[in-house]
DNA sequence: GCAATAAAATTGATTGACTCAATATTTTTA
DNA sequence: TAAAAATATTGAGTCAATCAATTTTATTGC
């Protein structure tokens, strides 16, 4: 994705740490910011967490970033936005994968909203993933 | 609820503290360690933090309450458990209110499961709620 | 292009939720 | 009611994340 056009068309300065951030988060999406860090640092030297931090709140503002919170785990960040998709969380090793609601109307009309104005559908499913069952299996083959 | 017959089912020691936990709990649900211990302090005045916070995981290890973590807030427990409800969460003033679900099967199968054993599917919606969005119009009033 | 201005980056201190570990107390069991 | 097990208390410590002051970088107007 063209990520300097993205933040040009609002007016979001163009810096190398912005851009290195995006970057990484293309390449390795439901990254925390310790992760993100390290990566950007590799090749930006003086960079600081700071400025990682800095940038993923001003980018979850502006709509350009998504930040998903599993339980258990720091802020995740992601790049893409825009298509309500959800996420699985492996309830043993953590892993985040991304999934399609199998049906979008649902997630969007809560059946007594008490009210309020609805904006956003945040769907996490827990369970296990293949290689978690998988090791599962072996520990019960151990006995 | 009897509470007492619920621990004892599960083994678990009668203590004080953890009695006054659940209690708070019932009366304040979606309430944070913080607020708890607070709550909590009142009763018993020499409980410390750190029994409301091994009470919280313990109970939520055996399903006995459940804890959210919407984004930009602490955990947050509560005693209604194995509903599948949901929650409404609003953006301005991160009041929090249960709803149930508009239609169950959808939420608990993700279109691509990318292998995973679904178990549960934790659903927060966001939007503005009935005193924020009147607060908001307030505010557009003025000018 | 270059100075002036605005925005962002760096640095270091600080907060706050939460955990760890050692000792004391309470609860349960026999 | 004594012994064993579980829980509570205390204080230190961790880690993600924020705040604030200064320096650096990027943008804008000439």
């Amino acid at each position: 994705m063209d990520y300097e056009q993205i933040l040009k068309e609002r007016n979001l300065s163009l810096t190398s740490v912005r851009l290195a951030v995006l970057e990484a988060l293309e390449q390795h999406p439901h990254s925390e910011a310790g992760v993100l860090f390290k990566i950007v640092h590799k090749k930006i030297k003086t960079t600081s967490k700071q400025a990682i931090y800095n940038n993923l709140n001003m980018m979850v503002e502006h709509g350009i970033i998504r930040e998903i919170k599993p339980k258990g785990q720091p802020s995740l960040y992601e790049t893409k936005v825009g298509d309500n998709h959800h996420h699985i969380v492996c309830r043993s090793c953590q892993k985040v994968m991304d999934t399609d609601c199998h049906s979008l109307a649902p997630c969007l009309s809560p059946k007594i909203s008490h009210g309020f104005v609805i904006d956003e559908a945040e769907v996490t499913f827990w369970g296990t993933c293949p290689s978690c069952q998988k090791s599962k299996g072996d520990k019960n083959e151990q006995h």
